[in-house]
DNA sequence: GTCTATACATTGATAGAC
DNA sequence: GTCTATCAATGTATAGAC
């Protein structure tokens, strides 16, 4: 499965402190990151196992102590890692709204709202997570307010839209993702236009 | 925790076959299928342990095979069970959607809603689920076009609406209930009523 | 139908060599 | 930092007595 075969190089070899161990250019503990957050939408939270990341990042379910207290450090660490990222980048759009309905609309964007809605789950069973979902959302809802002007009602209800919208891959009543999006349109049109 | 001093006896002891076996008046097959169902609540459907749901039944573990033939057996039957008793039951106001949002709304739903999420991030996981949850959102579909009369592509945005209302409690920017209802009505408003 | 006893795999985690 | 070897605990599931 996994190819320890060495691909090219990075050129961010070059500085920082020389990489300790490789097999691709990613450090061990990227790769533990990685590998934790595939195996936690692939398994889900609570099922995600130690042996099972440590394959993916192609080391020994014990060489994970090196990197993590235990198994919640990990899962902990790994959200964080990826909450941190997804923070609502594209701020293109002169309605941030409408931007981040597209965004979670996106096919492409489907492992990523997996992890969101599994994580969100997993926070009523980890207060560690609720914790951080907390601040994320305290986070983005004052990106929010203050771009499109909402008040917090408002952003709740976007953000529980949102939520839903990361089961589409769920509910198929045989519409196509264009008459979903022009449905959701005209929800939003009287909404938030108005 | 569990309590085998047997309570009253029920009225309906007096027809029917007579109950196998009881603790307070309730068969063991379905203790197991309630057992199943808090727990999967409670821990999350992959994390929901045979042993666990049989201490909560008042049975040992291998009582279960007496009931169904693995671990996925019983899960499959408690959530169908489960699904079987919710269909929208609410069919008193004129305008379903409006009751269904408000029924969602429901504190006292929340254990409900939680299990409708952990099986729907399990579909992904287990064919069986998915498929049973597929008829279920036609069957419930085909009721709510009928009743309010939406299209598929409305319909598919309440129940996406819907799941995202399911994570309500893991939202929580200091909005009170009342403030998120009127929004959400502000929300359906102009487009459902238009 | 239920139990005790048990088989067997897998989990998270530790010890110690390299 | 990583590995092999190993541990105790727990998971699902089966066998057989009652």
């Amino acid at each position: 499965m996994a190819s320890h075969v060495g691909g090219t190089v990075p050129a961010s070899a070059r500085f920082g402190r020389p990489p300790k161990v490789d097999t691709n250019g990613t450090p061990t503990r990227e790769r533990l990151l990685d590998a934790a957050v595939e195996v936690c939408v692939e398994f889900g939270y609570e099922a995600a196992t130690l042996t099972e990341i440590a394959r993916r990042a192609d080391v020994s379910t014990p060489a994970i102590y090196n990197h993590f207290l235990d198994k919640p450090d990990l899962m902990v660490a790994a959200s964080r890692r990826e909450l941190d990222r997804i923070r609502w980048n594209n701020t293109s759009s002169d309605r941030l709204a409408h931007a981040t309905v597209e965004q979670w609309l996106d096919p492409g964007n489907a492992t990523m709202l997996t992890l969101i809605v599994e994580l969100h789950m997993a926070a009523a069973r980890h207060p560690e997570l609720a914790a951080l979902l907390h601040t994320w959302h305290l986070d983005n809802a004052a990106v929010q307010a203050e771009r499109d002007g909402m008040g917090m009602a408002q952003v709740t209800v976007l953000y529980l839209l949102l939520m839903g919208l990361a089961h589409r891959s769920q509910i198929d009543l045989g519409v196509s993702d264009e008459e979903l999006r022009d449905e959701i349109d005209r929800l939003l049109r009287g909404w938030l236009d108005a």
